[in-house]
DNA sequence: CCTGCATGAGAAATCGCTTTCCCAAGGGGC
DNA sequence: GCCCCTTGGGAAAGCGATTTCTCATGCAGG
């Protein structure tokens, strides 16, 4: 693929003719010369196939076209779509992105950071797992700008967060729009704020006493769910919207093994997309995708203006989630 | 936690009075010195918190402390776990980790190496989530060293990879081990290498010819599969080995909708021991874990041995694999 | 008492590129 | 026709380490 040395600059400056400042120059598209000379340096270094050693460039220009990207989940549920966003966003500007699981670890988190920091990074990417927890890590005071995604940030920070009232709306429209009118909400534990925030949302658009439970954001709480709503007590709902994706195949699973048909009798709609769950749920679930890749390209955008000096609206950005639609709602495919 | 401008070399050398070049050996530990200035310099660095800039070392050490982890597991399921390996055994030593997803983008692939070498890595782990199919990109004539994990790998290369044969061994006789006689195995299509593997392992324990069904590596083929073989054309197994956890929770399924009891008249064995499948299965699946983790911590100390020059056997290691108990089973828990 | 060699430490070159002056030449204004 | 200003391009000084020599110094050997 490559063989031999390395073309230095100094290589391509001395096959077009004209100094190693000029060559410098010619190819940054800095400096003033004619356009022939720009043109003549641009051609020598790409018929030599140059390649500038980013180490140097990083050196002299104080840029290393490097990220951080920190993460405590370390599953990669949420990190590995929100990094797939943010390599893609950076990769044809040149950056690369250091990644790190730290899990929930304070030291290892910050011998990270020390690494990152001697690396000299341009910034650090700051991802979690849940919006409402921070990672064991203090990344105020950094030389370098910081960007958070998914995760709780400090005041005055630049951090994304993909928007559970939209979803949470979403959902429940969608619910709605397909006739459904007695709708309960499944999700997980109160303490979450996106849990809260939903079901705010939820009660919004269904009316403020309508059907709220909180549990746990396993399978086994949806079938629990669904056990407690149909116990009899009172007619059972006609529209679930569950809080994640194995709520809702609790749920499902629960109701088909009672008889109760889904979409049939009734529509259930998830949360997260998790396409692993979701598509595998029979029938499989239609859910609301929190657009993750979208939310690591922003931040990669974020990352990138901050980097190059350009001044960025400190702030939460919520980001909108998505509806998939599958088969467990039944209704058109429209929207 | 960092403030003010960072500390250089040329710092600490002149509080401990002493030259540049004799603070960097004895940084290094490096050079020829009296133990007392050695430890003079040491002292002042860290009272100072003299931090090396990489950049620096890296422009004239030839060695950037930066390793390339290539994957086209977009998903995360076998990247993440053997990139935790992976930087778990290489940040104590400086090393961190570039990590770029690929898909199965030849293109994107090239972007990223040519990015990598840029940087001017120290080696490349170009990881995958297959054990019998490549990446889109050609990793030999690299001027870096190459480390393959969970990925077929050319003729002469390092390679790690996770002991097919012996987890299957394992899975089968612990079933025996747990009295059951008539043993099936459901698992993926005979074209991945991995499920033919294990697949002829099965049946070198249980007897030439045993029952072994390929289907998808789907919950789905798990259902019909229990379909096919509680047909009542033959006497049904006691013992099941899924080549994965979603065929064996299909499974599991399909044998709890049609009464038989899992473990008590069925044990099931799965593959992978992917804890968000094998945990929520009902009774939670008894498991072969891959030790991914382990097998990235190996990749890295084998990249480690490469980048620092040491020589490493070309080949193919197989790292053996580990049975995780849980309900599925029955039987004790032992081992 | 002089030569020789091991030893501790420093001067300076280097790594490959960026960037800041600085200078020569050409052109327009008065 | 003189002067000043614009313009294209180059020389050289870093960036912050590593590394190769080189050089005093002190001690042992003859």
């Amino acid at each position: 693929m490559l063989v031999g040395d390395r073309i230095r600059l100094s290589d391509v400056a001395r096959a077009a003719g004209v100094s190693l400042a000029t060559a410098s120059k010619a190819l940054n598209g800095s400096g003033r010369m004619t356009a022939e000379t720009r043109e003549r340096v641009r051609q020598a270094a790409e018929a030599m196939g140059f390649r500038p050693n980013a180490m140097a460039r990083a050196l002299s220009s104080q840029r290393s076209f490097t990220v951080g990207l920190l993460t405590n989940d370390g599953y990669g549920r949420f990190s590995m779509p929100v990094m797939a966003g943010v390599a893609e966003a950076l990769v044809d500007q040149g950056v690369s992105v250091f990644m790190c699981g730290i899990e929930d670890d304070a030291a290892l988190g910050r011998l990270h950071v020390e690494a990152m920091l001697d690396k000299q990074v341009d910034g650090i990417i700051c991802s979690g797992k849940r919006i409402d927890r921070r990672l064991p890590v203090d990344l105020s005071d950094l030389p370098v700008p910081v960007v958070y995604v998914f995760t709780d940030a400090p005041e005055g920070a630049v951090s994304l967060v993909s928007d559970d009232a939209q979803g949470a709306r979403e959902a429940a429209e969608w619910l709605a729009g397909l006739g459904r009118r007695r709708l309960a909400h499944v999700t997980g534990p109160a303490s979450f704020a996106s849990a809260r925030e939903r079901a705010r949302v939820f009660r919004e658009v269904t009316g403020p006493d309508s059907t709220v439970l909180h549990g746990a954001w396993s399978e086994a709480w949806g079938h629990e769910a669904v056990a407690r709503l149909w116990d009899g007590s009172a007619p059972p709902p006609d529209g679930l919207f569950c809080g994640n994706d194995q709520i809702a195949r609790g749920a499902v699973d629960a109701l088909r093994e009672r008889g109760v048909a889904v979409p049939g009798d009734v529509s259930v709609v998830g949360f997260d997309n998790w396409e692993i769950v979701a598509a595998a749920t029979r029938p499989p679930l239609t859910s609301i995708d929190m657009n993750l890749k979208d939310l690591g390209r922003e931040a990669g955008r974020l990352m990138l203006a901050l980097s190059e000096g350009r001044a960025v609206e400190p702030g939460v950005r919520r980001q909108p989630c998505r509806l998939v639609v599958r088969q467990s709602c039944g209704g058109g495919s429209a929207r």
